[in-house]
DNA sequence: CGAATTTGACCCGCGC
DNA sequence: GCGCGGGTCAAATTCG
């Protein structure tokens, strides 16, 4: 069937989060929609019954009809002529809450609640269909039994509806209020940075004092400008201007680097997007220019330097990202008999942004996909997901690699390090290789049974401790919708990432129920104190909510930028 | 015919 | 200093 269930599948412990009413905050607009999604769902709970575990929709799309159908379902409940049906549907324990009577109000909420963590919603056609052949069956039974159990059920379901219309103001309520926190936290964040930016100013105007008072040549720098990477694309025009052959005798160590910007200068490698430069260069640079976006531009730097691995499987030659791409070279790597390919983003003509694509040599059915820099253009839709995905990774990785007293300073750090241990589950990062990489594991195919990891090639960098990673992966339960993606097509893959940190956080508690059956964190009613709980609790949430302000938080960072923002 | 890809050559960084 | 490997360039080739 196509319509946008993964066909993967949870334990029962995860249903209960499956009940829009729960989950989804939204869209009463949608109540009585699409009629057709009951017939259809009809089929689907009676094979999940039958089969060992419960679809779930990893697409919005999907999400929706299923709140369709259970949103559905219940309007159903009002009406008299499907009421019956359900009853009978769930006969086995109808009759016993018939017996029961109202008055035994306890019992019939404690059936009640182990009804809905089958799912509320089910079926009235099904049932409309069973309780006609019981109907025909049961003859005999009274008619006023009968009404008395449909009265009985209609009651029941409207009880029912009341709890969820409470629930669901309740999840308003705390949807609000984390949004509220969402925004504050992200005013103080814009505060700090803003703070932090005034102070490096402050410093670069206190060294250019000190400059000019000491030795012209020894030239006294911030630390951290000094264990930046190179600076970002500075605009093709401006390129090498500033680097005189005075510049490079006062540089002192002349590198390969200079050479290679000498070559520039020559005419050699003119058609180069990006001008190498060389450390001193850099610093030079820096000092001459103590603008306002000096930090931006560090950070920038610091970025195109930052590299994020995807590891997809896939049999394309390379997945869809939803960026246009040129190859301009390819090279046999060693210890892969694959061939490693080039790519430029071709989108802008001066976009930064390369992917370098290889196969996995252990499992040549995982496509290692690396992307370096930040796109200086707008993205189209269908690159947006993986653009911020790599960009939030990329960001976490970069707070995190910074020296430690920025570190500590960044806020963006703070936010890695407080995601960073939860997120191994899906993200690597490694601080050893030649560039500072976080991989993005997607694969989670569980390792050969005598080679050597998966992941072990393209998260080369990172396998000082990859044990560590992997036994955080087994522990932590990846997500059985990272596992969905394993065999996506390719083109699904960005909007796939993309959702998964959106998934995160809806289906926060769904993926790290635990084994418990019927005990996800809404299962039964909550506080809201309660519920926040469990969300802050839960890793994912946390993650989704860092990738996403990490995000917003480059986003700012280039909005204060000057010309070239990235537009991630 | 223009755009995209291929491929050999070149350059650079790094380890020995 | 030399060799190796990674990364990039650009002419040649292929493709639409």
């Amino acid at each position: 069937m196509d319509r946008g269930w993964s066909g993967l599948t949870l334990d029962s412990s995860s249903l209960d989060l499956i009940n829009p009413n729960r989950l989804n905050h939204s869209n009463h607009g949608r109540f009585f929609s699409n009629p057709l999604t009951m017939s259809r769902n009809v089929d689907d709970d009676e094979k999940t019954k039958v089969s060992t575990g419960f679809r779930f929709p990893v697409s919005l799309s999907g999400i929706r009809d299923r709140e369709d159908d259970d949103l559905s379902s219940e309007v159903a409940g009002d009406n008299d002529r499907e009421v019956p049906g359900e009853v009978d549907f769930f006969s086995d324990k109808k009759s016993r809450v018939c017996h029961v009577d109202v008055d035994e109000t306890r019992v019939k909420k404690e059936e009640h609640d182990d009804r809905t963590d089958v799912n509320t919603g089910l079926n009235l056609r099904t049932t409309g269909n069973t309780r006609s052949d019981e109907s025909m069956i049961d003859d005999g039974v009274s008619s006023e039994i009968e009404d008395k159990r449909a009265k009985n059920e209609l009651a029941q379901l409207q009880d029912e509806l009341k709890k969820m219309t409470m629930e669901n103001q309740q999840l308003k309520e705390l949807l609000t209020q984390v949004s509220n926190n969402y925004t504050s936290l992200q005013m103080h964040l814009v505060s700090l940075m803003q703070q932090q930016q005034q102070q490096h100013q402050n410093n670069i105007h206190h060294n250019k004092a000190i400059e000019a008072v000491e030795k012209p040549e020894e030239t006294i720098v911030p630390r951290q400008f000094i264990d930046l990477g190179p600076l970002r694309a500075v605009g093709e025009g401006e390129e090498v201007s500033n680097s005189s052959s005075e510049d490079r005798t006062r540089s002192g160590g002349s590198s390969a680097a200079e050479r290679r910007s000498n070559e520039v200068r020559d005419g050699k490698r003119v058609g180069r997007e990006e001008s190498p430069e060389t450390e001193s260069n850099k610093v030079q640079k820096v000092n001459n220019t103590s603008s306002p976006a000096t930090f931006e531009q560090s950070a920038e730097a610091t970025m195109r330097k930052a590299r994020v691995s995807v590891r997809a499987r896939s049999e394309a030659p390379m997945i869809s990202d939803g960026c246009q791409w040129r190859k301009y070279g390819q090279k046999m790597a060693k210890g892969n008999p694959c061939p490693r390919a080039y790519y430029r983003c071709t989108m802008a003509t001066a976009c930064p942004v390369r992917k370098q694509v290889q196969r996995c040599a252990e499992d040549r059915s995982i496509l290692i996909t690396t992307y370096e820099g930040n796109h200086n253009h707008p993205l189209p839709p269908a690159a947006v997901a993986m653009a911020s995905t790599t960009t939030a990774a990329a960001n976490m990785l970069l707070s995190g690699s910074m020296s430690s007293h920025d570190g500590m300073m960044n806020p963006t750090n703070l936010l890695a390090r407080a995601v960073l241990p939860c997120s191994t589950s899906m993200a690597t990062i490694s601080a050893s290789a030649p560039f500072p990489t976080v991989t993005l594991d997607l694969t989670h195919s569980p390792p050969p049974p005598n080679g050597p990891n998966p992941s072990s090639s393209a998260a080369a960098a990172s396998n000082n401790n990859n044990q560590n990673h992997n036994s955080l992966m087994q522990r932590s339960q990846l997500p059985q919708q990272q596992q969905q993606m394993t065999n996506l097509p390719p083109g699904m893959l960005p909007q796939v990432i993309g959702q998964a940190l959106y998934n995160q956080s809806k289906f926060s508690g769904l993926q790290f129920s635990g084994g418990s059956p019927s005990v996800a964190a809404f299962s039964q009613p909550h506080t809201v104190a309660d519920t926040i709980t469990a969300l802050t609790a839960d890793p994912n949430f946390t993650a989704a909510l860092a990738a996403v302000i990490s995000s917003m938080i480059n986003g700012s960072n280039q909005h204060n930028g000057e010309g070239n923002n990235k537009n991630q």
